[in-house]
DNA sequence: AATTTCACCATACATATGTATGGTGAAATT
DNA sequence: AATTTCACCATACATATGTATGGTGAAATT
C-alpha cells in the first residue's frame, strides 16, 4: 500500500487523510507546511504534485482546501489515529490468526472515532461477521456487554466486554471460542474503544 | 426539526450540509453567495452569523471554509439528494408498515449515494434488521440477486431482485414474507439503487 | 562522471477569503 | 408610532491561499 512515495510523501498524505477525518476537510498548503515545519508552502507544493503525479491524490486548481483522495473506496489507514489510540503501541495485524484486526477509516466520522476490520467469525452470534467493519469510540469506557477493541499481547481484539471484581472477561458470541480471562492490571491489556456502529460491505461485485 | 430558522436561513444551512456531503468539505462564503446570487460575502456572513446565534453551526474564525455543523450526529436529511434519486416522487414513509424505509444521509459517503433506514425484518436471513441503515447507490443497475431499493405504489422497499423474461420479482429474506412479482412496466414501480452496503447502530445507550 | 530525483529554500503575485462598517427598505413586533 | 428584525447592498482591508519561478545541496541513478 502507498507504493511509489517516499517517506516524506506518505507522511503527507497521512496528514492530509487525517485533517479531513479530524477537521472535515483537507488542510491548506499552509496548514501542511505549519505541520511539518516547513519554512514555505512552495515545499509542500511540490511534495503534493509529486504524490498527485503518482496518484494518490487530485487537486483542484485555484480552490482552497482542494485537495480531494483518490485512494480505493472511502477507506484508509491513518497509521496517527491509531498511534494516538493505542499509544505507542502500535497495532499489530496477524493476517492469519482469528480475531485480530485491520484498522482502516472513513473519510468523515464522528470525530477522534475510527473504523477497523474484524477478522475471524468469533463474534457471528451478534451477527458481526468476517470483513466486516465496526466503527470505534475510543472516548467512551466500556460497559459490562459492549462489544470492545482491545490490545492483548500486541494483537487486537472485537470481543464483549464484561468487568467483574479483579478480573475482566472477553466473551466471544461464537459457542467454538473460550472466553478469554484477564487481570484487569495487565499490562499487556489495554482497551481501544468502544463499537459503536457496525458496517457490511454487500455488493460481491461491480459488473 | 430547524427551528428557529427562517426560509433563507435553513436554505443556506442546506447548502452548507449539502457541500459538505458533495464535495467533502464546507464552501467559502464566496461559494454560498454565489450559489444563491448575492452580490457580496457580506449577506452570506450575516446569514451565517444568524445561523451560528442559534446554534445550527460553528464558526472558526479566520479559517477557510471554517464551518462546523452542530447538528445532533452526523445524520442530516438533505432532501435535494432524495430528490435527485426519486425525482418527483418524494419517498413516503408509513411509519407502521413493514418493511418500508426512511432516507437519512451520513455526512461523508461515496459521491450520490445515500443512506435508508430499514424497517421490518424481512431480510433478518441476510443479517439486515429493523433499524439498519442500507447505503445505497443510484448509479448502477442491479444484477440478479442484488439488494435493491425499489419504490412501489408510493412506498419503499428493500428486498432482494430478480428479473425474470418479463416480470420481476422482489424477494424478502425472511420465510414469513411472500415474494412481489411486478411486471417490468409497471409504472408505479421505480428501481431505486442497489445496496452496497449496511450500518448498524450497536451501543444500546451511552451512560 | 554526468544526470536525475529528492527535499528543501526564497521571493513574488494575483486573487480568494473572512471580516468590519455603514447603509437601505420591507416586514414584523412592541 | 417607534423599534426591531430580516434580507439584502457597497466598500474597504488585512491576510490567507494557491501558484510560478528560480535556486541549493545531498543522494540516487545512469
Amino acid at each position: 500500500m502507498r507504493a511509489g512515495l517516499t517517506k516524506i510523501q506518505k507522511n503527507i498524505l497521512d496528514f492530509i487523510i487525517n485533517t479531513k477525518v479530524s477537521a472535515g476537510m483537507p488542510p491548506t498548503l499552509a496548514e501542511i507546511a505549519k505541520h511539518f515545519k516547513y519554512k514555505n508552502r512552495a515545499t509542500v507544493q511540490q511534495h503534493l504534485k509529486a504524490i498527485e503525479r503518482k496518484g494518490y491524490l487530485k487537486r483542484n486548481p485555484k480552490i482552497s482546501r482542494g485537495i480531494e483522495l483518490t485512494l480505493d473506496e472511502k477507506f484508509f489507514i491513518p497509521k496517527p489515529v491509531i498511534g494516538e489510540v493505542a499509544a505507542g503501541n502500535p497495532i499489530v495485524v496477524y493476517p492469519d490468526t482469528i480475531d485480530t484486526i485491520q484498522l482502516p477509516t472513513i473519510a468523515r466520522i464522528p470525530k477522534e472515532s475510527f473504523l477497523v476490520k474484524v477478522k475471524g467469525n468469533s463474534l457471528k452470534d451478534a451477527y458481526i461477521f468476517d470483513g466486516d467493519i465496526v466503527i470505534v469510540d475510543p472516548n467512551i469506557l466500556p460497559n459490562n456487554g459492549d462489544f470492545t477493541v482491545a490490545i492483548l499481547d500486541d494483537s487486537a481484539v472485537v470481543k464483549r466486554f464484561f468487568k467483574k471484581k479483579k478480573l475482566i472477561e472477553l466473551h466471544s458470541e461464537n459457542p467454538e471460542y473460550e472466553k478469554i480471562v484477564i487481570s484487569s492490571n495487565d499490562e499487556k491489556f489495554n482497551i481501544v474503544g468502544v463499537v459503536i456502529g457496525i458496517y457490511r460491505s454487500i455488493r460481491k461485485k461491480v459488473i
